[in-house]
RNA sequence: GGUCCGUUCGUCUAGGGGUUAGGACACGUCCCUUUCACGGAUGAAACACGGGUUCGAUUCCCGUACGGACUACCA
């Protein structure tokens, strides 16, 4: 029985690239059968947001990644908050340093950061440990002592040298590392919490956790967490390990961040985030009017693909499709014109009513008050000219009300006195030309203009131009249908006024 | 600096010992359309470099270069 996790904390906004986590998880655990997690690791009080955790479930509830058990969903193995488990780490701590595996340590971080500003490049392990303050120097007594008389302590990993670590990881294959470079980790934190290392391995056991899926930034210290299974004797149900690429930013080197958002002007989280500062505040790919499902297909093909030439899928055929040998080893940069094209191609797919229901919370916003026949009308003249769902009233303003200005330098060029005769008299006929429908309105218009011994490019683009003010838009009579008759007249009379006829 | 990971068109990638190295985004041209888009067609565009192994390497191995992550009582 597959059981994967999704493990964030709670320091704010959840980065795009967290996104991308939760989703190869979801993918694997809804294509094996197994369950997704949701764990919320706050183990570090300093940097605990108050509403990020919310903003984390609300991401994943946007985008359709819904836990099967976890903080706000429930399940058998929790609590799934790490601040609620203080206890636990701490009893494991205790038991590891019992098993030989960990021992106390009464270091300041004072004392060390002098230490490493002495010494180039200190680190705590098995070469220093011996002349550092802890209970391997100290001795079971004194370290006792110390703790009951309420000094600060930290637990460590006791990391011992002259060993190969080998690490199968699912995308990387064999990873090798050597004990004697690893440093003695801190497991419990003098505030009694334990650190991510200590944390994660405690619960991924107790939560039966088979496959840890996450970034590469934890394949450094993934020799660690193996040492800590041993250590625990947990070594037999180790789950497996899949070091996933990062997303680097757009242009540039480095992987991409949060401020790379406000630096390029493209969304990098989900929903938007307002934090206590501008600084802080960060708009999100739902507010810039992405689809989910849009947002969903450019993650997934950011670091994997199935192989072939598709590139379009929906959710149901990424869980089909996916598998982690598949998922690419290099950093993938983040390419934001790949991410509107698939908003454009899932708003063109999307069917007009649907869409109408997405466009109208923001029409309305703008006090538009139209039928949903008519937005539906509206939307689908609109939609293979939008990349996002705010373009419909903002790009496409014209169809919720009069035109604001006029393109005039398409207009100069096309607006004379003869014209404008031919002009006025086309107003009156359509005024009452029946029925007002796009296909019989422009066969009716082309008549008129063949009898009138105009060119149609004299008179078509003005009636543009009168419609929706600029020589950009869906088909002329098509947009005269939908506006009707009423103000089709209204507007055609409105830019006969402005050319004062 | 040390440890570990990586490297196919500009970008996301497919492929994999013998291919005209495929697709998508972006870009150019053309068609459709008396608008803008959409759509269609088409073009330019890549296996980082050097050694091996091999009849043959873009593909396997080793170096080099370049890039990245980690190197906290943060995750």
């Amino acid at each position: 029985m597959v059981r994967v996790r999704f493990a964030p904390s709670p320091t704010g906004a959840l980065h795009i690239g967290g996104v991308r986590t939760a989703l190869y998880n979801y993918l694997f655990a809804r294509q094996q059968g197994g369950t997704f997690i949701l764990r919320i690791e706050d183990t570090d009080q300093g940097r605990y947001v108050p509403g990020a955790e919310d903003y984390i479930i609300e991401a994943l509830r946007w985008v359709g990644l819904l836990p099967d058990e976890g903080v706000g969903f429930g399940g058998p193995d929790g609590p799934y908050r790490q601040s609620d488990r203080k206890e636990i780490y701490q009893k494991h701590a205790h038991e590891l340093v019992e098993r030989g595996h960990a021992y106390y340590a009464f270091d300041t971080p004072e004392a060390l950061d002098a230490r490493r500003q002495a010494e180039e490049h200190f680190t705590y392990n098995h070469l220093t440990r011996n002349g550092l303050s802890n209970s391997l120097v100290l001795g079971e007594t004194e370290s006792k002592r110390r703790i009951e008389a309420g000094e600060p302590f930290v637990v460590r990993l006791k990391v011992q040298p002259g060993r190969s670590i080998h690490i199968q990881d699912l995308i990387r294959g064999d990873v090798v590392f050597e004990s004697s470079e690893l440093d003695d980790k801190v497991l419990l934190k003098a505030d009694g919490m334990p650190t991510y290392h200590l944390a994660n391995i405690v619960d991924d056991h107790l939560m039966r956790i088979t496959h840890v899926i996450r970034g590469e930034e934890w394949l450094p210290s993934t020799a660690h967490h193996v040492l800590l299974y041993e250590g625990f004797g947990w070594d037999a149900t180790m789950p497996r390990f899949s070091h996933l690429p990062l997303i680097m930013k757009p242009v540039g080197n480095g992987k991409l961040s949060k401020r790379d958002g406000a630096k390029f002007g493209i969304p990098v989280f989900p929903l938007s985030w307002k934090g206590e500062t501008a600084e802080d505040s960060f708009e999100g790919f739902r507010e810039a009017g992405f689809l989910p499902e849009a947002v969903i297909n450019f993650l997934a093909l950011l670091g994997w693909h199935p192989g072939g030439d598709e590139d379009v899928f929906s959710l149901e055929q990424l869980i089909q499709l996916f598998s982690i040998e598949h998922i690419g080893k290099g950093g993938a940069r983040f390419d934001y014109e790949k991410a509107k094209s698939f908003n454009q191609k899932y708003i063109h797919a999307m069917d007009n009513e649907a869409l109408a229901k997405l466009v109208r919370p923001l029409a309305e916003a703008k006090g538009y008050q139209v039928s949903d026949e008519y937005l539906s009308k509206a939307v689908s003249l609109m939609k293979e000219r939008v990349t996002f769902l705010p373009d419909f009233v903002q790009t496409g303003y014209y169809f919720f009300e009069p035109v604001r200005e006029y393109d005039e330098e398409a207009l100069q060029k096309r607006w004379n006195g003869d014209i404008a005769l031919v002009f006025a008299e086309l107003t009156k006929k359509m005024a009452i030309f029946e029925p007002f429908k796009a296909v019989e309105l422009e066969e009716a218009v082309k008549v008129f203009i063949q009898e009138k011994g105009v060119k149609p490019g004299e008179i078509l683009p003005l009636l543009r131009i009168a419609l929706v003010g600029t020589m950009k838009g869906p088909a002329v009579f098509e947009t005269a249908e939908v506006l009707g008759r009423e103000e089709t007249i209204a507007r055609l009379n409105a830019l006969m006024l402005k050319c004062n006829v």
